[in-house]
Parts: structure tokens; sequence; C-alpha cells
DNA sequence: TTTATATATTGACATATTTAAATATGTTGT
DNA sequence: ACAACATATTTAAATATGTCAATATATAAA
């Protein structure tokens, strides 16, 4: 499977959930420490702390220390780019290059 | 949680596996039947036909049968929607409604 | 160095997802 | 009605995900 589509649908499935999509949404603003995100949801410290991590991960959200807090914010390039890679994908084309390769999966 | 994050999610799911992701790419040419689809992936058929169900419930995809075929094609209305709903939870904003809000979930 | 606070990791469990084999359904042609 | 073909559903197994309780780690303050 060419790569674009393995990177690209690693940031989907870590937005694929509402909580972490609203995570996302609320880090628009600006950074927030982890315990001010906690604060808006009904959900345990380790649960926000591994939703965070999965956001990290997939290089949607950065991560910073400032003292015994952490404090996430968007990474707005990779979001970007995302963004337009998927209305690429969207868009009507002429012709698929994709069509024309063979076998993708396996 | 509010309800455009749990469609949003929905749809994003949808699209976080990267052949589904792929076979949305492969759409924005124009429809095609699942018999094509199936013969550019090492899968096999129930497979093909279970990611195609995701991506219709989604209401990524529309499936329209003829004969013996079901040719499937993007609903550009809701990808289109959902791609500036996802560019408005990016986007940088002044504040969030969100951080306003009491505890989302549960 | 002890204590308190913020976050991360581990372990466990329930649920969801992925996938294929077997089977069923719907459609066309004979 | 029967055979052939395209797609869907069911079943089952392997794997992944979501979540919490318990515990560990990092930092700051006393």
């Amino acid at each position: 499977m060419e790569q674009v589509y393995i990177e690209t649908a690693k940031m989907l499935k870590a937005m694929s959930d509402p909580k972490r999509l609203r995570i996302v949404d609320m880090l628009s603003c600006g950074e927030l420490c982890a315990c001010v995100i906690l604060e808006s949801f009904n959900i345990t410290q380790p649960t926000l702390s591994h939703d965070m991590k999965q956001l990290v991960e997939a290089g949607l959200v950065k991560d910073r220390r400032d003292g015994k807090r952490i404090y996430y914010s968007l990474d707005r390039d990779a979001l970007t780019k995302m963004h337009s890679i998927l209305g690429r994908m969207f868009e009507e084309k002429p012709n698929c290059i994709c069509r024309n390769v063979s076998k993708s999966h396996g």
C-alpha cells in the first residue's frame, strides 16, 4: 500500500474518536495542559494520557513539559498538510493513478 | 458529546484504514463496480463487501445496483461538508465554544 | 529528603475491528 | 427451473482498542 494512504489513515484513526476529535478542536484556540483537558471530560487521567499519546504519535499534536505540567498544542503544519491531502483525495479527477497500478495490498 | 464530533468521527473512522482510504481515492475519478475495486486489492470478496458497507454506512459512498453489479461512487456533498468541518476544527480561533461548556463525555 | 502534584505506564478486562471460509441472496441468461 | 455470476451475510478466530485501577515517574515545594 502506498505510504500516503498509510500515513494519512494513521492520522485519521487518531481523530476517529469523538473525544479525541473534540480535543483537537479545543486545542485549535491554543495550547492546553492535560489537567485542563481532563476537566472537560468524564474520563480518568490514564485514559486521557493514552488518548493524548495517540494524537502525539500520529503527529497531529505536540507536547511540551513546563514544570509538572505537559502542554499540548496542534501541529498545524501536519494538520494543514493532511487536510490538503484529503482534499485532493476527494477531488474530482479525470484519471486516477491508483487505477493503473498493480494490486496494492499484501 | 456534541453530535458533530460523533458524526465526523464516524466518517473519519471509515477512512482510517489505508485500503478504504485508497478506495475513496479510486472513486474520486468516478464510480466503480465492486468487481473492479476487488481486482486492485489482495483481499477476499467478503472483506471488500464489509469495507464498502462501512464507507456507505458512514455516508461517504453511495451504492447503486445495475444488473448483477453494484456500482459505488463518492457522496461528494458529504465529503465536502466533512472536509470543511475538519478545516474549521483545526483552524486557529480566538476562542473555543467547547472550552466554556461543561463536561462533555458521560 | 519527604510530601504533594501532574502525568505516564502497566495490567486486566470488555468490546470492537479485521479478515476469511462457508453460505445465502439477487440477477441474468438458457 | 436451473446454472452461472456478482455481491452480501453469517460465523468464527485473531488482533486491536477503550477504559479503569494500581502503580511508577517526574517535578516542585516544604
